[in-house]
DNA sequence: ATCGATCTTGAATGGTAATCAAGAGACGGT
DNA sequence: ACCGTCTCTTGATTACCATTCAAGATCGAT
C-alpha cells in the first residue's frame, strides 16, 4: 500500500497533464512542442514531467495509448457494422492526428517504449481483424494478409487521400479480408 | 554562364558532401546526426553546408533524392523480371534506409521540401506500376489501386517483416495489380 | 592590380531534452 | 505535537542543437 499520498492522485493527475499534453501534441506535433510549452501549459514546471514520464517519447506513448484506448472503447459499439464502414470511421478517427502516428512510426528506431507501443499498436489491429473475421484465416496467409491490410489502413491515415479514395481503399481492404477468411484462395 | 568558377565546381561539391551525408545518415539517422556532425565527417565547417543546402530537410531530401535515382536506374535492368520480384528487389533495398523513409514520412507535415519530394516519390512508384501493367488502368480504379499498392510497399519497407512475409506481400501486390489491369473486376 | 562574385568560416543566438540537488508538503509512527 | 521519511515540485545547470550574421578568403574577369 501507498505509505503516502498526495491530495490528487498520482494517476489522477498523470492524466490530466496527459490530457493538456494531448492538446498541444495533437496541435502542433510532437517535433514542434517543447517539453517546456507542455509543462506550461499544464501549469506545471517542466521537470515535473519528468516525475510522471521518463521522456518524452514515454509521454508521446501515453498520449498515443489514451487515444487509443478510448477509440477502441468507442469502437466496440460499431463491431456489427460493414467492416469497410469502420475502417473509414477508424480512418477518419485517427486522421486528426495523423502526424503523431508518423512520428511513432519515425521513432520506432529511436526509443524502447515506442517500439513497444507500436507492436501493440499492429496487434490492436490484427485483433480487430480476427475478432470481424468469424472464421480465423490458415496460418500460412494470416500474418502477409493482416500486414497487407494494416499497411493499406496507416497509408490511408498518414497520407492526404481524398474521401472518395479512402472509402474505395476501405473496401478493397476489407472485401480482401472477406474473401480469405473464406478461403477462395484460387480467387485470389 | 557562370562568371566565376571554383577549383572544384559546385555541383562536384555538393555531390561529394551529399556522399559524405548519406554514409552517416543511413548509420545513425536523421534526428541523431547533427549538422556538426555531418559538416566534420566531410571535413568542411558546419555553414558550409548552409551554403550548399538552405535546411537540413533540403540536405535529406537531397540524399533521399540521390539514393532514389539511383535505385531507379538500377531498376531499369529488372523490368523483365516478374513484377512479384522486382518489389521484392525494391523493398530489400530500400530496407537499409528504412528509417530515412519513416523520417520523410515524419517531416512532410513540417518541411515544404520534404512535401515536395515525397509526392514525387510517390509518382516514382505509380510510374512504375503504369509501365509494369502494359494496360492503362480504369480511370476510377487506378488512384486507390496504385496507392494500396504503394502503402503495402512502404510498409514492408519500413517495418520490420520477415522474408517470407515480406515475399508473400510482394506476390499479393503484384497479382493484384495484374488483375486488375486485367479488368477482371468482379474477381476482386 | 583591382573589383566583384563565390565560397568558407568563427562567433553568436535562441532554443532543446534531460539531469541534479535542493526544497515543499503530507503522512505514519511515536 | 513532533519527527523522519516518502512523495512530489522546482530552479539552476549542462550539453547540444539548427540556424544566422558578419567578416574573411579565394578566385576569374577586367
Amino acid at each position: 500500500m501507498a505509505r503516502n499520498r498526495r491530495p490528487v492522485p498520482k494517476e489522477q493527475k498523470r492524466d490530466e497533464l496527459l490530457a493538456a499534453a494531448a492538446q498541444l501534441l495533437v496541435l502542433d506535433g510532437y517535433e514542434a512542442t517543447s517539453m517546456s510549452r507542455l509543462a506550461q501549459h499544464a501549469g506545471v514546471a517542466p521537470n515535473t514531467l519528468y516525475w510522471y514520464f521518463h521522456d518524452k517519447d514515454e509521454l508521446l506513448v501515453a498520449v498515443a495509448d489514451r487515444y487509443l484506448q478510448a477509440l477502441l472503447r468507442e469502437h466496440a459499439s460499431l463491431a456489427d457494422r460493414p467492416l469497410a464502414d469502420q475502417f473509414l470511421w477508424l480512418i477518419e478517427r485517427l486522421r486528426p492526428v495523423k502526424h503523431l502516428v508518423a512520428t511513432v512510426h519515425n521513432r520506432v528506431a529511436v526509443s524502447a517504449s515506442v517500439r513497444e507501443w507500436h507492436t501493440g499498436f499492429h496487434q490492436s489491429f490484427e485483433n480487430l481483424f480476427e475478432r470481424q473475421l468469424a472464421g480465423p484465416l490458415a496460418a500460412e496467409h494470416r500474418t502477409a494478409e493482416f500486414a497487407a491490410a494494416t499497411f493499406i489502413l496507416e497509408g490511408a491515415i498518414t497520407h492526404g487521400i481524398d474521401e472518395a479514395t479512402t472509402g474505395q481503399l476501405c473496401k478493397i481492404t476489407a472485401d480482401r479480408l472477406h474473401r480469405v477468411a473464406e478461403a477462395k484462395m484460387n480467387a485470389i
